[in-house]
DNA sequence: TCGTTTTCTGACCGTATGGTCAGGGTCGAG
DNA sequence: CTCGACCCTGACCATACGGTCAGAAAACGA
């Protein structure tokens, strides 16, 4: 087998020591932005020497790159919801949970890309122009193909994208809000349903999109 | 009259330095986050040596606290087109055009606040548990008033209200993300129309409010 | 066991940053 | 004109931060 396939020690110990930090850089980058956070804060969190960082990071960039690629990928993979559904209901409905379970399951992911779009995308802005771009431009045919065969409103594909990230992702990068506003409580597993099914509900009916279940009289 | 409202030079001078500053602060608060702003970066874009920004402004958090708290009466003031208004469709339809104004002409005043909200605002958490929270509660009764009158559809008004703030603001913070896929060129009057009509569009069919010339049959 | 490679880390360094301060300049009231 | 209050700023300081490195420790193959 290939060398660096091997599950020797020495390759569980790095693959372990680097999924701790760029879990711990994660959340630090997360709560405190790129320039509040410190190397000292990350491996702290990690529970690791500095200099531990350094040798599988090179640099705070570097470190910060491998955490927003990884964090790219997460979002991309939420579109298989939209792709090979049977209708635009099931469909955007579908991505739009997936969305809302990636805000409840990976909030600090989503901090970091917000951040990051925030700042002017200087890390990931070829990440934009290249695979964001040519993943939209994939599921805006999609949805216009929708609207041709009448299963949706026309509108412009691009403002009902925009608004399903929007939404969906509020729910991770405001949840300080959002909990403040809740008694200080975090939303419970009631609540995030209910969260979920208001936002399916508004977006659908807002494009006129019939449930599956229910075809035209 | 009082002291504080004389007219003459140096109030002028520090009136117009304090603008200046807060101005300044902004922009660089927004584009690099709280951490990555330096007091230089500030002093540059504002014209001004850092001791001047330290004769007026004790302390870098002093100077954010400011800048943050510029941001929430602007937002909370945009809150008049939802009051008074003649029926639901007015009322939360102004809002959202109110909203992406500000998005359009205050971007960086979103962002700041987007940053410090993500971060758990530090700053103004005693804000949002006072102020928002209050301003929170009023528009959710009157909201439920709609629902109770059957102008719109029943539904969570905290829902509601999360789905305007992001979905308005994502085009101010998410700007540089939306202006990539808009081919690299920042939204066109025409195309700010397009948007503002879209979300407007959605949310309102969404909730089921009919438009106020076109009364129930 | 031995030599080699990889992992680990305390101590250290140069720089950038927030903040200070003494002293000079400007304005306005009387 | 004079004096006091306010405005301005170059030079400076202490600290914190990203990053380096020499050398110890551990893992590995033979």
């Amino acid at each position: 087998m290939a060398e660096t396939d091997r599950l020797n020690k020495r390759n569980a110990i790095r693959r372990e020591n680097e999924r701790v930090i760029l879990s711990a850089a994660e959340k630090v980058f997360a709560e405190a932005g790129f320039g509040g956070a410190t190397m000292q804060l990350i491996a702290d969190m990690a529970g690791l020497p500095k200099a531990n960082l350094h040798y599988y990071f090179a640099t705070k960039e570097e470190l910060y790159r491998k955490v927003v690629e990884r964090i790219f990928v997460i979002w991309l993979q939420a579109a298989d919801r939209l792709d090979n559904a049977p209708d635009a209901a099931t469909g955007i409905g579908g991505y739009i949970e997936a969305k809302m379970e990636m805000s409840r399951r990976h909030p600090f992911g989503s901090k970091v890309w917000a951040s990051e779009v925030m700042h002017g995308a200087p890390v990931i802005q070829d990440y934009l122009e290249t695979a964001l771009r040519d993943w939209t431009e994939g599921r805006i045919a999609a949805i216009r193909r929708w609207i041709d065969e009448g299963q949706i409103d026309p509108i412009d594909p691009r403002h009902l994208l925009y608004m399903i990230w929007a939404t969906t992702q509020h729910y991770a990068d405001f949840g300080h809000q959002i909990e403040t506003l809740n008694g200080g409580r975090p939303l419970s597993g009631r609540q995030w349903a209910e969260a979920k099914e208001s936002v399916k509900a508004v977006i659908l009916r807002g494009i006129g999109a019939v449930p599956a279940r229910a075809g035209p009289a």
